[in-house]
DNA sequence: CGGCAATTTGACTGTGGTCAACGTGGGTGG
DNA sequence: CCACCCACGTTGACCACAGTCAAATTGCCG
């Protein structure tokens, strides 16, 4: 009764050169989801039910600490596996996700991860490279937002935005969902304000265009020199 | 010729439950090395030739930036892994490791590391684990710099400090093993001289003792209340 | 078209970074 | 074994970056 057809997923990294059989195999236990934007996939401190494979969308991750206050841990896009809460040995969720476009994702039950990975072991390794890649991704965050000022960290996380999710359009690369300014305070660790400060300044010299949730790079190499230029 | 006896590893988190001949077979590739204080066990950039678990003694890893500047991405303590760069799919090493204390660490050539986990696959399952705990700290720590102010943090890590490496005494939690001011700083995302300051004002309050690369913490609930209390 | 969320901008301020100068203790080598 | 020296630590003075708060404006969505 598998009702999704593998040629969803037969194309993901995670999946690739598994055959037919082992895909239906993984298929059976999944049931595909829509989540409308601004619906949440999972709640921070929630109880691990499921874990995830993206199929169309996107999603943000936060996380909110005891005050109040919140990150921006990351942005997932298509084709990513997300919520692999208890992979890594966890009961619930460390953050809640949610979606900004409306999305589609796969779902499997928790019980099938163990299973599943002893099965098929590949699965285990690529899931580790993929945390592991976030983990260098992390460290990356944390040494800039210890070292570097503000413009820069702004300037850093504008570009990873257009790498994730960039539309060339014929005036630059626009952001192709929807990011507001507190999204990339939260995700360079200052405040909105200061976002919105430097994005006007940006704009006046026409390196980019600012708009309602949204944010057109006209002038990409200014922005990568502000990223890693040395100031001159 | 296994010239390394099991049980230096059969109580290891990672190693746990297999059977005697498995650990004969993983250990035969293992090399035992020494590393007296200050020595470099890997530097960043360099190819991956191998990973590790560290035996006995502490290592720092950090990372540098381009323009010099340096963060600490985490203590190293015995029993567990590190240098698993080509476990998560990279060729280098994303940062270096050095000697606090003289240490002593198993080696395995990257190249074993394959057909380790395809034998033995919980230990993909266990360095996925892991992994995935050094994301949460990672998220942590990004949460904290973010959010919280300097002197929060720098409770935050000596609470860490003290529980990674903390020897009673008499007087209270030794962080025992060679801790400077800019070791915290760079944990933490702030300078050697705030670090220096906070700790000047908490001894003047009689909650910590400093000395040369030494912390003592006198009143370990009054530096949590600092770290988690509300202010009041 | 009404209302609300997102954004902008100004004025002010404080935390903590920078730089300089001075202490201090422990390891090393003569 | 002792003295020297250097890495580590402390403290003061200054001030800038970016946070805070308030108020006005814009532009979507329903």
């Amino acid at each position: 009764m598998s009702h999704i057809d593998r040629s969803l997923i037969a194309e993901l990294p995670l999946f690739a050169d598994m055959p037919a059989a082992a895909l239906d195999d993984i298929l059976h236990e999944a049931r595909s989801l829509r989540y409308p934007k601004g619906k949440a996939v999972f709640q921070q401190n929630e109880e691990a039910h499921s874990f995830f494979v993206l199929l169309h969308g996107r999603l943000r991750v936060t996380q909110v600490t005891a005050d109040g206050q919140q990150i921006v841990v990351r942005f997932v896009g298509p084709g990513e596996i997300f919520g692999v809460a208890q992979a890594i040995g966890r009961k619930d969720y460390p953050g809640t996700a949610t979606a900004v476009t409306d999305s589609i994702a796969l779902a499997w039950p928790a019980s099938a991860w163990q299973p599943m990975i002893a099965r098929y072991p590949q699965l285990a390794s690529r899931t580790l490279q993929t945390v592991g890649g976030r983990l260098q991704d992390a460290h990356s965050r944390l040494r800039e937002i210890s070292t570097e000022q503000v413009e820069r960290r702004v300037a850093r996380a504008l570009l990873r935005l257009t790498h994730q999710a960039g539309r060339k359009t014929p005036e630059g690369v626009l952001v192709d969902f929807p990011v507001t300014r507190q999204d990339i305070a939260e995700l360079t660790g200052t405040t909105l304000y200061t976002v919105s400060r430097i994005l006007s300044a940006w704009e006046s010299n026409g390196w980019v265009e600012g708009g309602r949730q949204r944010i057109l790079v006209r002038d990409p190499h200014r922005i990568f020199l502000l990223a890693e230029g040395d100031g001159t």
